[in-house]
DNA sequence: CTGCTTTTTTACCATTTGGTAAAGTGACGA
DNA sequence: TCGTCACTTTACCAAATGGTAAAAAAGCAG
């Protein structure tokens, strides 16, 4: 049995902090650069300085690994959406919330290209969090946004794929970097320009 | 030896186009689904119809049905963006641009996930592809769209940018079909809403 | 130092996977 | 009808991969 079951009853060591921390992190590396069914326990194990069975002594498998990579995820994904407040000017939040979704492109690449690559297989590991976590913050926010709109305070357009292309142009620069990066070389800030084009963007759709 | 290499010399039969055909259409399906290391010859023999040996008659190898998969599919992944006609009106070739994407995301999903798999993946068996066909094309029409800029027929933005953006939008719906369908749930069309959609967006963001 | 627990290593194993050799089957022209 | 060439199957193989057992080493409380 792995240290993952027991450490619900007693309180985990330094040492399987550490360890942890170091093997989730080279999964990470491993995970968003091959995919699931790509990444090796042996590549995971290089990257975390570690032995191939010793990683298996702190988690129950490969698969366990990925969960836990996509539960935590899942937590830092959502929270950008969920600082989006009803009660503010609605072009500024949606605009900060572009700018919020463009730093995690620029911040953490590797979860964004991790969370790409798992539901471009089709979400296998992933669609109860889609269902319980993804689905009622979308609907919510959908529904103040359309709030908004009915109020006349934005440009009236299907909130869904706002939503949609909001999330699709800003992780584009993450997901999509080696094509980026080779059609528009020795820039230095891409992201920056991003920022700025994407702003204009939503401005003008949604001002009427 | 495979047929691939003697082909060159003398002319495929109606077996081998049937075949080479039945073999492609399984590997897409199924390079598309699990990524290249995720996908199996034996996944892609099943789904021929074909046996493994059988398969490795016609191809070299793994590797040479998913470069001749990546081969293909470059020239029809070009052709939209080719079709941008410099003479014409501006705002109206960009919106027709955009269409004939999001036409590509429904029509073939399947190329579209292949391509989105490699480029995450670092684009290890396309480099050369992005550099000679994908760069140069790019690179023309950037220059198309600022000079049309420049002459005031449409508002000016970072032509990259909109290329850009205009790639994510129209791609995420094929990309990322797996979250969109369990956001929009019992949605017959959302392709048809996106379309209107997108085509709102552009025009305001490059009408003055 | 000592005994006990936690952590790490060594030596394996069963399965999967890309690939091959060679025998067998079929089609088709002379 | 026969021989030749194109195609297909059967029976394999070596390497890679996820995982395990058990011994060895390292911490650590007393």
């Amino acid at each position: 049995m792995s240290v993952e079951k027991t450490a619900t009853a007693k309180k985990p060591s330094r040492i399987q902090l550490r360890n942890r921390k170091k093997i989730l992190d080279a999964a990470l590396e491993v995970f968003s650069q091959h995919g699931y069914r790509g990444a090796t326990l042996d590549q995971i194990a290089e990257h975390a300085g570690l032995s191939k069975p010793n990683i298996l002594y702190y988690f129950d498998g490969k698969e366990a690994i990925h969960v836990t990579l996509l539960n935590k995820l899942m937590e830092n994904w959502l929270d950008p959406l969920h600082e989006m407040n009803p009660n503010g000017d609605p072009l500024e939040e949606i605009c900060a919330y572009v700018r919020r979704k463009m730093e995690m492109s620029r911040e953490f690449p590797r979860e964004s290209r991790l969370f790409a690559n798992e539901i471009l297989q089709g979400a296998p590991r992933m669609a109860p969090h889609l269902e319980t976590g993804l689905k009622p913050l979308f609907d919510e926010k959908t529904a103040v946004i359309q709030g908004w709109m009915d109020a006349g305070k934005i440009n009236r357009v299907d909130p869904r794929h706002l939503v949609f292309s909001i999330w699709a142009t800003t992780q584009h620069y993450a997901d999509f970097e080696a094509q980026v990066s080779v059609l528009t070389p020795g820039e230095k800030d891409i992201i920056q320009g991003a920022e700025t084009y994407l702003d204009t963007l939503f401005r003008k759709l949604l001002t009427p």
